[in-house]
RNA sequence: GGCGACAUAGCCAAGUGGUAAGGCAGGGGUCUGCAAAACCCCGAUUCCCCGGUUCAAAUCCGGGUGUCGCCU
């Protein structure tokens, strides 16, 4: 049985996070926000995290659930969001998942189960492994047992050849064949996927821009020296976070302020674009393109139009 | 006004006679346990302009133009 969900996605700085909140207001659901920064608490202004009057007294699922120091993955992600999926479904409500990590959004649509339990030990020695022989003998060796994978991967991808050993060797089962398992099943929930964007990319990049200055004026530098100062390491995955990366050195004075805060806007026009590119080979989404500005009203009629329809 | 240096892609920049390095920005793409991460691909028929020397010029010569510096 797969329960209806809806799913507000899209680049960066779209007014995902107040569309979704309204929508969910309008038809009587929850938000589970999909952000992979959201998740960490302590960190706030940089990850446009939904304050409570922005939340609309709706209630809002998966922000701030884990500290800046902990271990987080989308592993982790789609065995909690799928419980309060699961949970809003069996209330009879409408789950409306906000968030721009494609990743953490699809792997929970399809219900991706990451079985095979984390080794650090065997992670760091075979990333060991790749540092001595260099990634052309790596994928050497990698199509001796997995040569799907091989042919697919760069000899530069560390991540990605580390992970198909340590897939293997844990499992005894190639990640290539544990994917396409996992890509026949059909997906957990059934999802209609909305995503947020400009027509003009200027737009949405002049938007972004506009939004760092905001930040900077919320206090983000204080709410970074405020992490910092609550003993948390600077090689986080949280620190690595857009926003908090570049203030870090700027606090360290390897650089000025005004340096950095250019550097969090390209960074953002960056990672937006990476967005595009994830959603633009998605076939099951549906846009809703803006001009100029986020029109809140227009993206909710444009998104309940979609409601009936699909 | 005089003297000197420099002019190469949106920006920075190598190249000083043999057929235009590299970096950044920008664009496109990949993505199944760090994903706001990681990785891949793409750019000058031409080097400020005009003429000359040469088999061959971004490179040498002459003249323009522009920028910067120094001097009156």
């Amino acid at each position: 049985m797969t329960g209806r969900i809806i799913v507000i996605t899209g680049p960066t700085a779209t007014g995902k996070t107040a569309l979704g909140a309204n929508l969910a207001k309008q038809i009587g659901g929850e938000v589970v926000s999909a952000d992979s920064m959201q998740i960490y608490r302590r960190m706030n202004i940089g990850t446009a995290k939904p304050t409570a009057a922005e939340q609309l007294g709706v209630p809002h699922h998966m922000l701030s659930v884990a500290e800046p120091w902990e271990d987080y993955s989308v592993s982790k992600y789609v065995e909690d969001a799928s419980k309060c999926v699961d949970d809003i479904l069996n209330r009879e409500k409408t789950p409306v998942i906000v968030g721009g990590t494609g990743l953490y959004i699809d792997s929970l649509i399809r219900g991706n189960e990451f079985s095979d339990k984390p080794d650090p030990m065997l992670r760091a020695e075979i990333e060991a492994e790749y540092d001595n022989a260099g990634g052309e003998a790596m994928l050497v060796k990698l199509a001796a047992f997995d040569p799907e994978s091989a042919e697919k991967l760069h000899a530069n991808d560390k991540k990605r050849i580390v992970r198909a050993f340590e897939v293997f060797r844990g499992t005894g089962q190639t990640i290539s064949q544990h994917n396409r398992e996992t890509k026949d099943l059909p997906p957990r929930y059934d999802a209609v996927k909305i995503a947020l964007n400009f027509s003009d990319r200027q737009d949405l990049y002049n938007r972004i821009d506009t939004r760092v200055d905001t930040m900077m004026s919320a206090g983000l530098a204080q709410e970074v020296r405020g992490i910092l100062n609550a003993g948390v390491s600077a090689n986080t995955t949280a620190m690595q976070a857009i926003g908090y990366k570049e203030l870090i050195g700027a606090i360290a004075g390897e650089y000025s302020f005004d340096e950095a805060v250019n550097t969090i806007k390209m960074e953002s026009r960056r990672y937006a674009k990476r967005q595009l590119t994830w959603l633009r080979r998605d076939d099951n989404v549906q846009w809703i393109f803006y001009e100029k500005t986020p029109d809140l009203d227009w993206g909710l009629h444009v998104s309940t139009g979609y409601l009936q329809v699909l």
